[in-house]
DNA sequence: GTCTATAATTCGATAGAC
DNA sequence: GTCTATCGAATTATAGAC
């Protein structure tokens, strides 16, 4: 059981939210993802997000000061978890069973989340203005060290002498295009698209060409 | 040497343009995927497209009534170029060596025309509110047609036998991946994205694997 | 055909009552 | 905390002079 919020501490950097604020804040950020993710951050527009989760465009801004601000933190939310099977890839695992698990759990990403990717899709496409110093960072040195990894395992005769790099573009670009596309994947594919079972049958194709590409050979 | 325009006939009904407007309307297409492919639809604006071909607003809009309609006007242009590759492939010719010239095209459209993959990934993104029509005929149509031929080659086991729409997507998502996604490529990469022989090097990877991966086994 | 000026609309953000 | 009302900036599109 929890009191009332307690009394704001002029002292304290980080002021504490009540659970109406925080619940709040949270079904702010749920619509955001949507909008954005469909519209792009030019796009978007607050009233939407705001009706959305049925509020006012003025008690929204109660709550972000900015529409940029809501961006911001709707992308840095998604940020983490979405590069956290990429981290996860074992340097002691076994190679080939290390990456069908990534690709894996990356498609099933964008089976459950599409708009997560749409949502990077989007801004990465327009020039990465909000997340472009992350890219040139901390994403950068990740897929470094996770493309030493690989360097090392093609070393060892464990895969085919491939360019580390490439591989993880075809990986990301490969996954993700079925979210990102999946307007153009239904177009094409009709109901099929939808079916049940439809993301294991992409998921095996992509898993037999690549797997089997990467082999020693 | 041409005279000047002939005096428009009220009984024609394709208007013929002077050399003049000839000439604007394409500088203004150009400019227009340019910003289009930069900034989306919405975020697209006609002051940006008219600056940048040395025009003022109102008289870009003596040559296009909307933004809509020079927008749709981009979308097709680049349409029919676009899928002409993939028209292309050779249902006679030899499997490897038809799908290893059309990725290798389809990479160098990325590379020498980024702009026309941009706009397609916003377009569809945003869910083909212009060319979804397009998406469920003509471009369904040809992807069957191309499957058919594909599911041709793996039953005469010149392939292996890999589902045929998810080696399109596949091969769609690697190539336009280098376009549509650049500056995160270029984030990662540093100075070394940029370097002739970037695409070579790339393309020998994304072959090398590909290929490997979809070989009779 | 090209311009200046401006109408009309949309949208982010704020003021201020309750 | 939530609302109504509204300001102000940006932007599409048009009117009308030249």
């Amino acid at each position: 059981m929890q009191v009332k919020e307690t009394k704001r501490n002029a002292a304290t950097s980080a002021k504490p939210l009540s659970r109406i604020q925080e619940a709040n804040r949270k079904a702010i950020l749920n619509a955001a993802i949507e909008v954005f993710a469909a519209s792009g951050f030019r796009g978007a527009t607050i009233d939407e997000i705001a009706t959305r989760c049925g509020m006012s465009k003025p008690n929204l801004l109660y709550y972000f000061k900015s529409k940029r601000q809501i961006y911001q933190q709707v992308l840095e939310q998604t940020l983490g978890e979405w590069l956290a099977p990429f981290e996860d890839i074992d340097p002691d695992g076994d190679p080939i069973e290390e990456l069908r698990r990534y690709i894996t759990v990356k498609l099933k990403m964008s089976e459950d989340n599409p708009n997560a990717s749409k949502l990077f899709a989007n801004e990465v496409l327009h020039g990465a203005p909000v997340i472009g110093e992350f890219l040139e960072t901390r994403l950068k040195n990740l897929v470094n060290e996770k493309a030493k990894v690989i360097r090392h395992w093609v070393g060892e005769g464990k895969l085919a002498p491939i360019d580390p790099y490439h591989l993880i573009f075809m990986i990301w670009a490969t996954t993700q295009h079925y979210a990102d596309f999946d307007v153009q994947i239904r177009a094409v594919l009709g109901t099929q698209a939808g079916r049940p079972g439809f993301y294991e049958q992409a998921g095996q194709a992509i898993l037999s060409i690549i797997l089997y590409g990467i082999r020693p050979r």
